[in-house]
This record gives structure tokens, sequence and C-alpha cells, in this order.
DNA sequence: TCTACAAAATGACGTTACGTCATTTTCAAG
DNA sequence: CTTGAAAATGACGTAACGTCATTTTGTAGA
């Protein structure tokens, strides 16, 4: 059993953080003298570390005990979460930085009248008039669609819609290659052996695609979506390419 | 005379915001009713719109009030200063967008264990970025360290790198199938596709990757993602029935 | 001019993840 | 059994307000 000292010699953690998530049912000691000083054993370390390491992504002490003690809890859902969070502030951080820079320049150019410089600024940023103003808006709404689109799509939860994600992108980076190149082939091939495995019955490749398109939603929980629609036609025709070389196999 | 209603309309400030400012002396009405209803004026509009602004900069509203009241304070340095902060901030947001990215691909590989899923990633995180390299040039030559590179990344959000994960996952969970089961078959068939594509006549580079994997120990040196053994066993066996069925083919 | 109801003011507590006292107990060595 | 070090407990502070609850004030209509 370790005293509370020794866990943070061990791992950096302040006494008054333990005493803190002792608190809040985060991390009990698992035992106490008689004194009522708190005792830490193996399990409490390794706990510990794994509270560590959640906080460093960034979850809340609340969150983390969610998931550290609810047995069903959705962790994908908080990291995809986490996920979005995390990288609009970066975005934001980003523009932040740029506007730091401006109005350095900015005070450099008006010397000591720091007031005019901020609001020169100002109309800088929520200007209505000038093109540049819009032009930014519009490139900073495309940055931010942009991430949007592409947070839910590059993460999977499960390795099946991982995999699907990962085909649909390779697939995406070969188009240039044609309808029968070998790569695209066998990717389209794997495909069809997925969709197979999950979809038994009849309706076919070209009907999944179908579905898809008319789909969203289908298509999201899958983790299939955005798809553009040139990559749509290359996979169908593609998958048509595909289905002729079969026939042939068998003939 | 604005009301402090009509202030909130105008910025979009809410009342209790400034009545906090009101109280940290950072902005004070201009003027009260009798009854001690706050007045703004024209000059407390452009007041609170600076304020508004470096407050967006991610200044303190301690620090905005020494800027806006001491007549000769160092902007520059308070600039530069949130300017560091700022990059480092982003930094720190960068990495922690790598581990979530980490985190969910793992938890992908791993199914339900997420502890599992953290513990692994925890020890990628200790391992020393120099110890990996100086192990790497031990065992690769020039040409393999640049082959490297092409390996798939824990981290990575390139397609090919979410496909092998998604293989890798998927395999675990249909290992209980046996070595010969189709799906099995089918997995091994994509991953030896992709192997082709990537490493072909690359053989030395490959088994000496192969044996690293091997060892939980040796992977770790590297920085690799621990697989376990018994689903790499696996892996080993289920490629020799593949390879022994196509020999068959070919006869 | 009185009334009534909306809006404002005041004060206090809550939020996050602890740091930093101040005070009291407990532990372990001598 | 003493004693000094370490632990425990409790309380306050942090940043920038949000959200009550309660009391006043402003003003429009009768």
């Amino acid at each position: 059993m370790l005293h509370i000292h020794d866990v943070r010699k061990l791992t950096g953690v302040t006494v008054r953080t333990l005493r803190h998530y002792d608190h809040l049912d985060l991390l009990m000691p698992a035992a106490k003298t008689e004194g009522g000083h708190r005792l830490y054993g193996e399990y409490e370390l390794k706990k510990l570390q794994q509270i560590q390491f959640l906080k460093q992504i960034g979850f809340s002490l609340g969150e983390i005990k969610s998931m550290l003690q609810e047995e069903n809890w959705e962790w994908t859902d908080s990291i995809k979460k986490q996920l979005i969070y995390v990288v609009q502030e970066q975005q934001h951080l980003h523009q932040t930085e740029i506007l730091l820079r401006e109005l350095m320049n900015s005070i450099a150019l008006e010397g000591q009248d720091h007031l005019e410089a901020i609001r020169k600024l100002m109309l800088l940023m929520d200007g209505e008039k000038t093109m540049q103003d819009r032009y930014k808006e519009k490139v900073f709404n495309q940055q931010q669609m942009q991430l949007l689109d592409r947070i839910p799509r590059m993460v999977g939860h499960d390795s099946d819609s991982l995999e699907w994600i990962g085909l649909i992108g390779q697939l995406k980076e070969h188009m240039d290659r044609g309808l029968s190149d070998d790569r695209v082939q066998q990717i389209i091939r794997r495909m069809d052996e997925k969709r197979s495995e999950q979809f038994e019955g009849e309706d076919d490749f070209l009907n999944k695609l179908w579905e898809i398109r008319l789909s969203p939603e289908e298509s999201e929980k899958m983790g299939l979506y955005p798809i553009d629609q040139d990559l749509l036609h290359f996979m169908e025709d593609a998958y048509t390419v595909f289905m002729q070389s079969k026939q042939k196999e068998k003939d």
C-alpha cells in the first residue's frame, strides 16, 4: 500500500489533487489507516494514469468519471465531440494569431495611438463593406465546412466502418488510374465482399450505392458520408467492370 | 443616453456582463438615474467594443483594464506575450488532436475494451522518440528507413492506415471463425494485396519488420502500436493457408 | 395621480480544477 | 512518550460571467 506522498513521487500528481479526486469520488484510496490517512494500491495507480491521460486529451473530470464508471458509456461520441472542439479551437486560435499580428503591425504604423490601431482593425473585422472581408469570411466558412466534413468522415468507431472509410479514401486516391486498374478493381472486390457480408440478400452493390445517395443518415452511420458525386459514379462504373470480368471468369 | 437594455440590443453584450464590468471598474456608465439605473453614452459604446475586441484576442479583463487605463502601457509586450501563448496553445491542441485520433483508431482496433486501448496508447506515448530513432537505425539500412515511413501508423488519418487498422480489427473480430473461414481469408487476401502494392520486392524489410512485430518489447522500442501476440500468430497461420490455396489454384 | 407590470439593481451562489493558507490529527522515529 | 514531519479537514480564491431570488425603479395606462 502506498502512502499519498509516495503516489505523488511516483506520478507527479500533487497531494491536493489526489484529495480532490477523492472528494469527487473519481479516485478513492484503496484503504485508509485508522487515523484516516489515504492508502493507494496498484489498481489506483493505473486508474490515476488513465485519468491523467484522459485529462490531457481535454476531458473534464466529470466526463472522465462517467467514462471510467459507466459500463456502456459512448466513448466514441465523447471522442468525436472532443475532436470537433479541438479542431475548432485550433481554427479560432489561428484567427486570433492573425489578428494579433495585424494588431502589432497596426500599432507599428500608428505609433502611440493604440486605440486608433484597434479602431481600424475592428473596421476590418466586422466591416460590412470591403470585398476583402467578404472574401475572408467566405474562406473562413469554407474552411469550417471542410473541417466539419472531414471530422466525421475520417473517424470511425469500429473496425468495419474504419475499413469502409479507408477503402473509399483509397478509391478516391486512385480514381485517375481508370476503371480497370488492378488496384481499383481490388478495392471494389473488397467492397463487394464487405457489402455481401453486411447486406446479405439480393440487393446488390448498385442498390446499395443508390441507397447511400438517397439516405444520407444511413450512410453516415456506416461512415460513408459524405461521398462526392464523382466518386459515386466512379464506384458505380468500376463495379460494372468488376461484374463483367467476374462473369467472364465464370464462362 | 442609452439604457442598459439598449446597449445590449446594440452590441449583444448581456446586461449581466455590463454590470460585471461596472463592478470591476472596467466600464462604468456615464451616468445613473436617480434610482440608480445605468446610462451609457457614445464613449462607453466605443470603449465596450474595444473591450470586446481585446477579449477576443484572448486578453483577460484585468489586462484590458490596464491597457485602456494606464497611459504608457507597453502594448507590444502584451501582444508579444499573447502571441507566444496563442502559438503554443495551437501546438498543444494539435498534439491533442493527434492523440484523439489515435485513441479513436485504437478503440476501433480493440473493440469495446476502451481501457486496453488507453493502456496501449500510453505505452506508445511513454517511448522516447530519440531512442526509437536510434533503434530503427540499428536494425534497418538507409533504404529501408525510408520504407518505414510507409508503414501504417495509428495516428495516420490517411486512408491507407485506416484500412489497415480496419482490416486488423476485423481479423481480430473473426478469429474465432478459424483460419480457413471465407471472411478471414478475404481479409488476408486484401492485406496481401496492400502489402504487394506498397512493399513489393522488399521481402528483407518485411521480414525484419514482422520479427519486430512478433516481439512486444521490440515493437515498443520502435514505437509501433502493440498488437496481441495471438492475433499476430493467427495472421501468420491464416497467411500460410492463403498461400497454400493460392498455390493449389495455380496447379 | 395612482396602479400595475416590466425592467433594473443588488446580492449570493455555482461553475473548473485545483493552489494556498490555517488549524487540527496522525504517524513514525528516537 | 515526545516530537517534528506529514496528513487531514475546511475554507477561500481564481475568471468571467450565468442564474436565481428579492427588492426598487421606471413608465404606460386608467
